[in-house]
DNA sequence: CTTAACGTTTGGTCCGTAAC
DNA sequence: GTTACGGACCAAACGTTAAG
């Protein structure tokens, strides 16, 4: 489903009006008639005027007015559409208290790439902000409440783009738990099952030790979080489209 | 453990549509 | 024109919950 399917971005439309038009089989702007049930003049303008400023911002790759234009819980619309700009991240630390702790690593996956920056090397306030300069999206697991705030006390970044936080998403669905429980939910596979965030804080240390092999375990980690959410996120945006539209519609999109 | 961001619930209001 | 109804939306309070 991609924002052109959508018309909860306009005001006074929610998600009944919505299936109401898909169901007269208008799943796209361009199939969009004021002469249809439901809908009035004062309707059909703000409609119009939602369709409008869509346009203006597709050409312009700009996310923030779906994101301005949508309700909350619509964010996992955003992503088919603006799926090349859409930033993965996931950092790890040396705890959960962002005045007492610090980052360790910060994995950001992106159009396929994937990189790793690490604290004592490459990790500073100018590669961090060159690393999420292109990000129009970003996308994480608890982000909202952890990685973001973190990474805004430990460095002179500001992250204020649309984020997709996967956890309330999943909730969607009834998925809850950790990343990890909710991956063995869906099916998806990891090579290292036995590593989570405390495990990281160790190897963390044992690194600062000179254990040999522990930065590396670190990282494989890190990386793994971050490249099983675009799993993860698109299991449950097919789950989520399954729901809000009708089985026998669906091909219409 | 400690947060704080979400969703949900509740209750109420406002507004647009369509039927009369 | 008038009115009834359904749906959108708002605000406040509350509960849930996973991050390393």
């Amino acid at each position: 489903m991609h924002v052109e399917n959508c018309f909860v971005g306009a005001d006074g439309v929610g998600e009944t009006l919505e299936r109401r038009l898909w169901r007269q089989g208008i799943t796209r702007w361009d199939a969009f008639t004021p002469a249809c049930d439901g809908i009035g003049d004062t309707r059909a303008e703000r409609i119009e005027s939602f369709i409008d400023g869509g346009q203006r911002a597709l050409d312009r790759d700009e996310v923030e007015y779906f994101d301005r234009q949508f309700p909350g819980g619509a964010r996992w619309r955003l992503y088919e559409t603006f799926r090349e700009q859409t930033c993965f991240f996931d950092i790890e630390t040396t705890g959960l208290d962002h005045q007492r702790n610090v980052v360790t690593t910060v994995t950001l996956h992106q159009d396929g790439d994937t990189r790793t920056l690490v604290r004592g090397d490459d990790l500073t306030d100018e590669t961090l902000a060159a690393a999420f300069a292109d990000a129009g999206l970003l996308v994480t697991f608890n982000g909202a409440r952890f990685d973001v705030p973190f990474l805004e006390t430990s460095f002179d970044v500001s992250l204020d783009q649309p984020h997709l936080d996967l956890m309330p998403t999943c909730r969607k669905l009834g998925l809850s738990g950790g990343l990890g429980a909710i991956e063995r939910e869906l099916g998806v596979e990891r090579d290292l099952p036995d590593v989570d965030g405390r495990e990281a804080v160790r190897l963390w240390h044992e690194h600062e030790r000179g254990v040999d092999g522990a930065l590396e375990r670190l990282i494989a980690y890190n990386r793994e979080d971050t490249v099983n959410m675009v799993t993860v996120l698109e299991d449950v945006i097919a789950e989520l489209e399954a729901e809000v539209f009708p089985e026998e519609h669906q091909q219409r999109l």
